[in-house]
DNA sequence: AAGCCGTGGCT
DNA sequence: TAGCCAAGGCT
């Protein structure tokens, strides 16, 4: 039985867990761009921003895009933080790309250009938290990190603790989980974290999971319990209609598409309640997602 | 620390 | 169909 106390759990019994996971992975792994051998520092980095809340399906392209006008996080910091953020197109949350090029200025200007390998200093650049620096140092430099994101928390969830999900945020305990169930070898708990996150992906999904196709069955402790439903608090859904995400998303994609100044008319366009419609203008503003240029003229930042 | 921050595919 | 959800981070 898998638990969480490290203690209880044979080492032989963690071993086979790990066998187990990274066999299934070894059989089962998409062919990803980010996980080839030729990927550099940079290009995985780049992955993980993208998959930031986007699917995998709709970073595809994008990723592809963005590494062949910006292959180093030079040729990106030598670039205006308007045009990542029209690269960016569609993918969502652009605070990220306005983040992803502040990492890049960063990485060129106290790191000589590269990556940094030390996961205080990742964890230190814009837009990188505690998953984005465990997920690098893994993926990118094979060293030995707990990586929880929600795949990985959800598979823990269910496979450790028995409950179909795992709380809002991440708790002291998921961490001490995460931690007590990492390989030993560096080489071999990179490979198990990448692999835990494809099985949350591919198998343990949030919803429909797949568990006649999982090889963590017969040790799963939510299988053993029957499979019981979620109980905790109501998780709130994101409502998104009229809302001023929704606002913000509507005149960012006219000065995108512009490719240089906007008059306010235009923007003026996208939503007819004024009050929300300035509050929105202000917020991208604020964000340095949009520039003012003269009076009632904008533009992505220079 | 709870709420905010985009967008679109999937069931 | 309309929620639900997606390799989070920041304040």
């Amino acid at each position: 039985m898998v638990t969480a106390s490290s203690t209880a759990l044979p080492a032989a019994a963690v071993s086979r867990l790990h066998r187990t996971v990274i066999d299934w992975y070894r059989a089962n792994a998409r062919d990803l761009p980010w996980r080839t051998a030729d990927a550099s520092p940079w290009a995985v980095m780049v992955s993980e921003f993208m998959l930031q809340q986007t699917p995998v399906k709709r970073v595809l392209p994008a990723y592809a895009a963005w590494l062949e006008r910006w292959p180093t996080p030079a040729a990106l910091a030598a670039d205006a933080p308007g045009e990542a953020v029209r690269m960016w197109g569609r993918l969502g949350y652009p605070r990220r790309a306005l983040r992803l090029h502040a990492a890049a200025t960063a990485i060129t200007e106290e790191h000589g250009g590269e990556v940094p390998t030390d996961h205080a200093q990742l964890l230190a650049l814009p837009g990188v938290g505690e998953y984005t620096a465990a997920a690098v140092a893994s993926f990118a430099f094979r060293q030995r990190h707990a990586v929880l994101d929600t795949n990985v928390r959800r598979v823990f969830a269910r496979a450790v603790t028995g409950v179909e999900y795992p709380a809002q945020a991440t708790t002291a305990a998921e961490r001490r989980t995460a931690v007590e169930l990492l390989p030993a070898r560096e080489e071999t708990a990179a490979t198990w974290a990448v692999a835990v996150m494809e099985l949350g992906a591919l198998v343990c999904t949030a919803r429909g999971p797949e568990c006649g196709a999982c090889p963590l069955r017969a040790e799963c402790a939510w299988q053993r319990a029957g499979c019981p439903p979620y109980e905790g608090p109501a998780r709130r859904g994101q409502t998104y209609e009229g809302t001023d995400r929704q606002v913000r998303g509507k005149l960012l994609a006219v000065l995108r598409d512009a490719h240089g100044e906007v008059e306010q008319a235009r923007l003026d366009e996208v939503w007819h309640e004024p009050v929300q419609r300035a509050r929105a203008l202000d917020g991208l503003v604020a964000d340095g997602l949009v520039e003012p240029v003269g009076p009632g003229v904008y533009r992505l930042p220079v």
